[in-house]
Formats: C-alpha cells, structure tokens, sequence
RNA sequence: GCCCCCGUAGCUCAGCGGAUAGAGCACCGGCCUCCGGAGCCGGUGGCGCAGGUUCGAGUCCUGCCGGGGGCACCA
C-alpha cells in the first residue's frame, strides 16, 4: 500500500498529465483541508486559461470519490478533504503491518562512509556528528531494503605512527597496552609528540620508524597492530556508549588501501590524467581554482614520493564501486572537506573509476558550536571527548529521573538515564539541518521540555502507560472511527509516515524525521488531552487504542532510525 | 583575490516557488474531582539590506553588508 499522500498524487499527476504531459501537481498538506495542489496555478501561463478554470479541468477529469473530496478554493488552489473511512481503513491495514506502511524499495548496495576517529587518539565531539548522522543513514537506508557496508575510514596511517610506535617501545609493550586500554588515548599521544617537539634523537627514531612501518617490516607491522587493536576496541566502546551500530568489521583505515595506491597513479597516468607540478603527481580536474586564481591540484603523490589522503580517497572509491559493488556511496564528512570531495568525485569520474549510474555524494555537515558560538572546546581550550559528553549527560539525565521518580530502582534509573542522555544528545544533533553549525547546550537538550529526544521519548512511555492501565493489548479486527478534529490530525499523522521516511532517505537530512515525530508527538499530545481513551465507550476506546498504538508504534520505529531507544516508561 | 555555507521572533531552530511565515525556550494568561503536567490551550514578538525574475519570493537570480569555512604536497 502507498501512502495517502502518494496515491492522491498518482491520481493528480493523471489528471494534469492530461492537461500538459509531465505536470507538476505540487501537492502538499494543507491547513485549510488535509492536502491542497497548487499545480493549477503554475499551469495557468501555459495554458492560456484563467488559474481556476485550469483547476476546474483538473477536477473534471479528476476521480477520486473513493478517497474523499475536492474543492477549489482561492485563486485556483485544489483542496483534498479525505473521507474519516478511509482514513480508519488504512489505520486498520496498518495495525498489521511491522512497517507501519512504509514500503521497502528496490534494494540497493550502498556504503557509507562515517566516524572514522584516528588511531591513538581520543573521539571528541568533532567525531559526534559523522558519528550520529551516519549510524542514522546506515538504519534508514536499512530500512528501507537496502545493503548496507558501513566504512569506518579510521586514520590508522601517516607519519605520525613513527613517534607513536616509538614511543610504545619506549613505554614498553604491557604498560603501553594498559595505559591505552583505559581510554586515555590522549595522554599516550602528547607524550610520543612532547619527546618528538623535544628530543632529535628520538625525532630520528621516528623517522626511521615511519620508513620501516612503510617497507613492511614484520616487527614494526606487529607494534603498528597493537595500537591500532586496542584503538579500535576503544572506539567500540564509545560505540556502544553511544548505541551505534559500527563494529570493528566496518574498520577499513586508510591503510587497507596501500597496496592500490600505486595502481592508482599507474591508471591515472595511463589515462594521460597525471601531471607533474613542483614535483608532485597531480591531476588538475577543470574547474578548480587556487589561491592564486592557477588551476587547483588534487595531489595524489607528494614530492617525497609519499601519497597523500587524496590517492586513499581515490583507491577507496574504486574499491567501493568495482569490487563492493555499491549503487550509492555517502561519505559522511564535515563540510569544510566540501571541495576535497569535489575534487575526489570529479577525478573518479574523469578516470571512469565512478559511472554515472552510480550516485556518490558528500554528506557534509556544520561544526559543534559551544555556547561563545566558537568551536565546542572546554575552558583550557581542549577538546571534549565524546565519552566526557555522554557521562555528563548520563549525570543531568539521572538527577532529572531521581526527582521525578524516586520510587525507581538505581538499575532501572541507571539504564533510563542512558537512554535519555543518548536521546538528548543524538536528537540534537539530527534535529537541526545538517549542514548548519548547531549551538551545544545540554541544558536545552536534556532537561528541556519541546523539541528534544526525552519529550519524543515521553510521548511513547505515556502512551505505554495507557496500555499498562488498560491491562490489555491493542484490540484486534478494529476499524478506528475518526470524528474528533484532534483525531483526524493524528490519523492524518500516522499516515504521513511512509513520506517522512523517503523524505530523510532522499535528502540524507536526518532532521526531516525529527521534524516529523516531533510533529507527530505533539499532535499526539493534543489528542491524549481531547479525546479520553479509557473512560469513553468501548467502541470509541478500541478504536482510540488503535490509534495510539500505531502513534507509540511511530514513535518507537522511528526512533529505533534516529538510533534512539524507546523505553517503555520513564 | 576566488570559491562554498549561513543571516527567519529576545534565544535555539523549521519552512519541499503558493493562501494569514511555523515550532521550542524565555515572558504573560488560562487548564489537574478525569488515562503520566517532561503535558495541553491562548497571547506578545520576526524573513540582514537593495534591486530583479514570477500571477505569486523566506525560498530563484544579481549586488552589498555581516558571520563561518576552504583554496599544493597534515589528513
């Protein structure tokens, strides 16, 4: 089943593809009757005729008796009332549909390229967004039939592993160990680069390190392992503080690529794309200009004869289309890399690596902003681990449970308070459009009342506890009656469901979600404060329990995209 | 110098070329004999500036002002 919103359009399109092949109906939901086309008005120009006479062609050939009413309105606006029956009938569908009547589409292979923290260093909240966002894309992409590889394009080479490994041997291996298992992955860091500021001896230790690690010595391989291991078994830590589905699986560093760096070039210079500028092997994609107005280089073999991000980037798309086999490929980056990207794609396609049938796309997103609007650091100027962030929101989020509900056992408030703390971390981060900085403010995300996580998440626990009180399961076989105005805008809610979901699918913006379950709640709300469940007459109480069930059902679901939990109570 | 993003209510943000620009917070006023008041109902308050395209512009185009970011070997 399509939803409402898609049939009624079908049908339009119909009709005004009778009047001009290919128009638009520019159908939306309307306030003034549940959905209004305004694609008339538009047509008007074109066809010579008088906007309301143009909707009334429209109407003319328009059927839609069995879904509700038309009315023209205004300058030549197409009003759509929809009959209360239809609506009831498609809630009773849904009620046995997991899908809540969003359709999967036509499977496809997608990667998505997100978190990537660096080996040997903490994730701080530049992490949180590419983390957050594409945990998000991964699940609606999911949900929506598709194959999923998650790429954790982790920073796992470069020469900063000479300092690092030396430094490990210095500290020697158990302490090493030991002190990077406690998380403390900073600290390690600023050592190895304190004595590489400070000591030319150990500067050349270094340098001859980098030099072995890239020869393939087995010994320096083995030392480069156990940082990279325990940085990934710390990351999935965090992971898992963070409910984020990526798994020490979807670790592909940038040093996986190594050994297709060098076929990389080989085909760019095979493909007489490859330029030497100031000794570096360069393409020049047109349309790229410098500082100094010059065409603009993408490097993808330094002077030094090393290879830069660029020709992982490069071995990573290749990889990705010809041997993972993927219809779409996300990188979910920041967007100052905006023009980095740019320049990716625009080489993959001049060297045929990226078909036009395959669609890749910079996901970028804005900065975390602290509350002076600079970058989010603490006072001294630090940056704030990601494991900082959710303790000190665990911490807000369970004062606030032990005053509303002291009854609660500590093991119960403690796995809640994690739950609201994720959810008010990880909806303020998706409810905003991406591409936008955002303001960090854990007072407004947490223990504000609107538009957060925990009032989408109360929403749900309220109406679970209709059905606790209730004591009884949704009723089955029931057809919900839709009378009340507050009614009709919650079915009408429920329905807009499958919409929701392409919207964010199509756009990759997380936040037209948010948008729509927050919409959602608060219709919900509304209702919850009209229209008395369990103390009106049996007929109407199973059918508002339908109704309420599929809202909680919404809710739950669409949170479970947002990778939010949905407890029971709270 | 060039390029990209962003300027919407006091604050934080929605707004897919369409009717009277919406939320949340804050502020003011209502609503618990009634299913969870982290709630609901009402009110005050706004598109940076100037042109242009269009029947219609917060939305598209140009210029300016303001903020952020990027522009050759660190990723």
């Amino acid at each position: 089943m399509s939803s409402l919103y898609h049939t009624l359009e079908t049908r339009l399109r119909q009709a005004f593809d009778a009047l001009s092949p290919g128009a638009d109906p520019v159908l939306r939901p309307s306030e003034r009757a549940d959905f209004q086309a305004n694609g008339a008005l538009g047509l008007a120009k074109v066809l010579g005729q008088s906007p309301r006479e143009v909707a009334s062609l429209v109407v003319a050939t328009l059927d839609i008796s069995d879904l509700g009413e038309i009315e023209i309105a205004g300058p030549g606006f197409i009003n759509i009332r929809v009959d209360a029956a239809v609506m009831g009938e498609r809630l009773r569908l849904l009620l046995d549909d997991e899908r809540l009547g969003s359709a999967p589409r036509e499977p496809r292979r997608v990667v998505i390229d997100y978190s990537a923290p660096n080996v040997a260093k903490e994730m701080h909240v530049g992490h949180l967004r590419s983390t957050v966002i594409g945990d998000c894309l991964a699940r609606v992409h999911r949900f929506v039939g598709d194959t999923v590889i998650a790429r954790n394009h982790v920073g796992d080479w470069g020469t900063p592993f000479g300092m690092l490994i030396e430094h490990l041997i210095d500290l020697g291996e158990a302490d090493a160990i030991a002190s990077l298992s406690v998380g403390d992955l900073d600290s390690f860091y600023r050592a190895a680069r304190f004595k590489f500021e400070g000591d030319e001896t150990f500067r050349e230790r270094s340098r001859a390190r980098v030099v072995a690690l890239q020869g393939g010595d087995p010994e320096t391989r083995r030392l480069w392992q156990l940082l990279v291991d325990q940085s990934v078994a710390y990351f999935s830590e965090v992971y898992a503080a963070l409910d984020v589905l990526l798994t020490p699986q979807d670790v592909v560093g940038e040093s996986s690529y190594n050994d297709q760096l060098e076929a990389v070039v080989e085909d760019l210079d095979r493909q007489g794309l490859l330029v030497e500028s100031h000794g570096a092997q360069c393409v020049f994609p047109p349309g790229f200009a410098g500082r100094d107005g010059e065409p603009q280089p993408l490097i993808v073999r330094k002077s030094d004869e090393g290879f830069g991000y660029a020709a992982t980037d490069l071995a990573a798309v290749r990889d990705r289309v010809s041997r993972l086999g993927a219809n779409e490929i996300y990188y979910v980056v920041g967007a100052p890399q905006v023009q980095h990207f740019q320049m990716i794609f625009a080489v993959a396609r001049l060297a045929g690596w990226l078909p036009d049938s395959v669609h890749c796309e910079h996901v970028a997103f804005g900065s975390v902003l602290g509350p002076d609007r600079k970058m989010f650091k603490t006072r001294s100027g630090e940056t704030i681990k990601l494991s900082a962030l959710l303790e000190d929101a665990t911490d807000r989020a369970r004062t606030e449970l032990a005053q509303r509900r002291p009854e609660q056992s500590s093991t119960e408030r403690e796995a809640l308070a994690r739950d609201v703390a994720r959810a008010a971390i990880k909806y303020a981060d998706l409810s905003t459009d991406r591409q936008r900085d955002y303001v960090f403010d854990l007072d407004r995300m947490i223990s504000a009342e609107g538009d957060t996580g925990p009032y989408l998440q109360y929403a749900h626990a309220r109406i679970r506890a209709v059905f606790r009180r209730a004591g009884q399961e949704v009723p089955r076989g029931v057809t919900p009656t839709i009378a009340e105005p507050a009614e009709r805008a919650l079915a009408l809610g429920i329905l807009a469901w499958p919409d929701a979901v392409s919207a964010a699918l199509s756009s990759s913006q997380p936040h037209r979600l948010c948008g729509y379950l927050f919409d959602l709640a608060q219709r919900f709300s509304t209702f919850y404060e009209e229209c008395p469940v369990l103390s009106a007459p049996d007929d109407i109480r199973d059918s508002r329990l339908v109704i309420i069930e599929l809202t909680a059902r919404i809710l739950a679901l669409g949170l479970s995209l947002l990778g939010i939990a949905a407890p029971e109570q709270m």
